[in-house]
DNA sequence: TGCATGAAG
């Protein structure tokens, strides 16, 4: 396997790119500006003052608190690195901030808050509850009534949980000014939108307030967070907040951690881990409400999961326990949501971010100007706002790929030699997900003195990551971004515009700190013509894993499924024929528009992993090489194994290590035996001697833990095949028949045998690029520049020629009489256990 | 011959 290269001898010496000394006012004028953020005036307008009612609080006594450790304790996982870092940084980042904030006491308004109005003096024991003077809701039902949380003697027994909450406080949030408006939606609506920008504190106040309002006394509050850093950071700053630790009163939960106990009532967890407890538990009962943070990302997860919680909530409306629903996110196109929703209350917050500067190129001056130049601009652009910017304002760049950033990089590192000598050292940092997790902490080092740092990153700092001292972006417009061309089953990775809703994200990242500026090296008539939000994610992947799990639900006809953005009819009904071709569901005879999970459907969806990789793990016990085929499969989970750029290593020495573990059976046979290997002798300098990303290698072998875990609930043998990889190989072509494909001597291409009009390459990263063995079948196809095959193995082609027979004739419309004959081939596999539910 | 945005279970 060729070990990845992020900047390539041979790319090196064709650098495209050429720095212009002379073209930097002529590229780029800051003609047109415009503020993308609004400095909030009113986040003061609240006067604090002790309400007289807060009720009487309870502390949790001493031996109730060691019962909690104890049972933390146990439960808890060991934290990966960096998630331990995180959490210790955001609690220490937070308690600073809280112990800042008591000093200065409330009459000292916090930045970017303009109102003078000063706060109440007497600093009330309790931050809640306020007289109210927010915004009054229009209906005559008082607000106290609804929102003082002493009014049920329930509310009492959830806030005896709560020890010390008085203790601590937080900065003004603009959340703040409509919480009596919440509190009272809150209690009278089934389901809420609540749309407020970043900062607006509805992250951490939302799931509070509902608290309050005693929604937990029927159940926890869940909380779904697109991303793991989010629901690890939010719950423990929500926890410090309300004084007790995570695990307790607080918790998160998200793959391989669980850190919630029954005393949890705020659980902040990903979207894909609701979704996983909905497959076994479709009504949620254990909640009362379900907030879905981020909607306005518009994640696979969270689109799937509005879909299933109104349903969840229609079934739950009939019994005692109804289902709240609260879905929150920063765009303003609320009317999307509220449609969906039935008409559902919108409530508005304002966000707090402080202003930014915005420049577009004007094309009218720069006659020469192409925005397809993005990455010659950048540098040009760099250099201008280098030389023109206060010293001390780092620079946040975004481009779309490692091979860009790492060009960039470069030419800024040679700029530096012909600045003038008053200017600082331009010092690039290159900031993408592939890079080694030690180059990645770079780009939040302290800038050193005499120096600005020029952090060059992919969209991975738009959301994922925030890198403090950013006052400048540089935002060349473009994204990478992977979609599924359905007809031909093929991932295709393409340069695209950003939407105006990403442009504005970007612009965002400079104003975190103070007030900020933002370049964008495209025009405003450009930026008119983009999109107004991103593509959501499930218009543009492959339907079939979704389509599984909305199934074990209950789901008859994907055609008349209620998604916010239905998939095209085209992309649904190659889902139902890939998920048929692999024998997971069969249409039914009654209605042949209609489907149903088959029994190994039903085993598939206990993995979290594709069907076509499930269906591997199944065939596997047939073959009896469960053990190889749980390490394979999981290793194929986590992105390349083999990583870590050239910087230090010369071509020859690439090669060297990438032989080691090359085999002539092919890509995931040379998995199998890097982590057998891994498993024997496993260490940091293994790691680097051998360009073995260290922290994809631990997911790997953690996916492989849970992997094993499902397979003893699905009482499967742990049947191993020493060194016959014949048997392992026969599961992959089994498992991911629909990726065979056959060579073509004449054209010196593979042909696709489900669709042979397709002709394809293997990827040169592969080991079996050079050999081209007579057939093979692959894991994923990428268009880029061509199309290519990613993990090839060798295979025999008498292993899937019945299945690709019979997948041709379901594509002709003998899509039932085909799906009983896959069911007969496939049924010779042993019997196993029948899953629990249905 | 020639290369991989970002999340998630």
């Amino acid at each position: 396997m060729q070990i990845k290269s992020k900047f390539p001898a041979w790319k090196k010496k064709k650098r495209k790119f050429r720095i212009d000394k002379d073209g930097i006012k002529n590229k780029l004028n800051p003609v047109s500006q415009s503020s993308v953020a609004t400095q909030n005036g009113q986040v003061n307008g609240v006067v604090r003052q002790n309400g007289g009612q807060e009720p009487k609080f309870l502390n949790v006594t001493a031996k109730e608190k060691k019962r909690i450790k104890r049972r933390k304790n146990k439960n808890k996982r060991p934290l990966l690195q960096t998630e331990k870092e995180l959490l210790t940084s955001t609690v220490q980042m937070t308690n600073g901030v809280l112990k800042k904030i008591q000093k200065i006491s409330l009459s000292e308004p916090s930045p970017p808050s303009t109102s003078s109005k000063p706060e109440s003096p007497q600093k009330s024991p309790l931050p809640r509850p306020k007289t109210p003077t927010g915004p009054s809701p229009s209906t005559s039902t008082p607000v106290t009534s609804v929102a003082s949380p002493s009014s049920t003697s329930q509310n009492r027994n959830i806030l005896r949980h709560e020890p010390n909450f008085d203790k601590f406080d937080r900065p003004q949030l603009p959340i703040d000014v409509v919480e009596q408006q919440l509190m009272y939606e809150l209690a009278s609506h089934e389901t809420l939108i609540i749309i407020g920008e970043t900062g607006s504190g509805k992250s951490t106040q939302v799931p509070q307030l509902c608290v309050r309002a005693g929604l937990a006394d029927s159940g926890s509050i869940a909380v779904t967070e697109p991303r793991r850093v989010a629901a690890v950071s939010l719950a423990s700053r929500v926890a410090v907040e309300m004084g007790t630790d995570v695990g307790g009163i607080v918790g998160f939960h998200v793959r391989f951690e669980n850190a919630t106990t029954h005393k949890t009532k705020i659980e902040y967890m990903t979207d894909g881990i609701v979704l996983r407890k909905a497959l076994i538990s479709p009504l949620l009962e254990n909640y009362s409400t379900v907030i879905i943070d981020e909607a306005h990302e518009r994640s696979l997860h969270s689109d799937v999961l509005m879909c299933i919680l109104k349903k969840c909530q229609e079934q739950r409306r009939k019994g005692k326990n109804p289902l709240r629903l609260i879905v929150m996110s920063a765009t303003l196109q609320a009317d999307k949501f509220q449609s969906y929703f039935d008409n559902a209350k919108v409530v508005l917050v304002s966000g707090r971010t402080f202003p930014i500067e915005v420049f577009h190129v004007n094309p009218k001056i720069n006659k020469s100007f192409s925005s397809s130049d993005y990455v010659y601009n950048t540098v040009i652009c760099v250099k201008h706002v280098h030389l023109n910017e206060p010293k001390g304002h780092d620079i946040l760049v975004f481009l779309t790929g490692s091979e860009e950033i790492e060009a960039v990089a470069y030419q800024l590192a040679e700029l530096n030699g012909s600045l003038p000598a008053s200017a600082d050292v331009i010092m690039p940092v290159p900031l993408y997900a592939a890079l080694r997790p030690e180059k990645q902490k770079e780009a939040f080092k302290k800038t050193p003195q005499g120096a600005r740092k020029v952090i060059i990153s992919t969209n991975i700092a738009e959301t994922s990551v925030t890198i403090p001292g950013v006052r400048v972006v540089i935002d060349s417009g473009k994204v990478k971004i992977k979609t599924f061309e359905a007809s031909n089953r093929i991932d295709v990775l393409k340069v695209h515009n950003v939407s105006k809703a990403q442009a504005k994200q970007r612009a965002g990242r400079a104003g975190r700190d103070a007030p900020g500026k933002c370049y964008r090296l495209y025009s405003r008539e450009d930026f008119q013509k983009f999109e107004i939000d991103n593509m959501p994610e499930i218009l543009r992947c492959n339907l079939s894993a979704t389509f599984l799990e909305l199934m074990k639900l209950g789901m008859k006809n994907p055609h008349r499924l209620q998604l916010i953005d239905p998939p095209e009819t085209e992309n649904i009904d190659a889902a139902l024929l890939e998920l048929t071709s692999l024998g997971a569901i069969r249409p039914l005879n009654s209605d042949k528009s209609k489907f149903a999970l088959t029994d190994m459907g039903d085993v598939f969806c206990m993995y979290p992993v594709s069907p076509d990789h499930a269906r591997v793990l199944f065939h596997a016990q047939k073959e009896g090489c469960v053990m190889e085929a749980i390490k394979i499969i999981s290793a194929m989970q986590t992105d390349a194994l083999f990583s870590g750029g050239s910087d230090s290593k010369n071509d020859a020495e690439v090669e060297r290590i990438r032989r080691k573990f090359e085999t002539r059976e092919g890509d995931h046979i040379t998995l199998l035996k890097l982590v057998l290997t891994t498993n024997l002798f496993f260490d940091e300098k293994f790691c680097n001697d051998n360009m073995i990303n260290e922290q994809h290698l631990k997911t790997a072998s953690m996916i492989e833990e849970q992997l094993k875990q499902i397979a003893i609930e699905q009482e499967v043998p742990f049947s191993t095949c020493g060194n016959d990889f014949t048997k392992i190989r026969k599961s992959l072509a089994i498992g991911m028949f629909l990726n065979s494909c056959e060579y073509d001597r004449q054209e010196d291409r593979y042909r696709l045998m489900i669709n042979p009009a397709i002709t394809l390459k293997i990827h040169p990263s592969s080991c079996l690029s050079r050999s081209k063995p007579a057939y093979i079948v692959f894991s994923e196809l990428m268009k880029t520049n061509d199309l290519y095959a990613l993990q090839v193995t060798l295979i025999d082609v008498d292993w899937v020629r019945p299945l690709i027979s019979e997948h041709k004739k379901m594509r002709t419309n003998h899509l039932a009489e085909s799906a009983q004959r896959i069911q007969e081939i496939t049924n010779s596999a042993p019997k196993r256990k029948k899953a629990k539910t249905e």
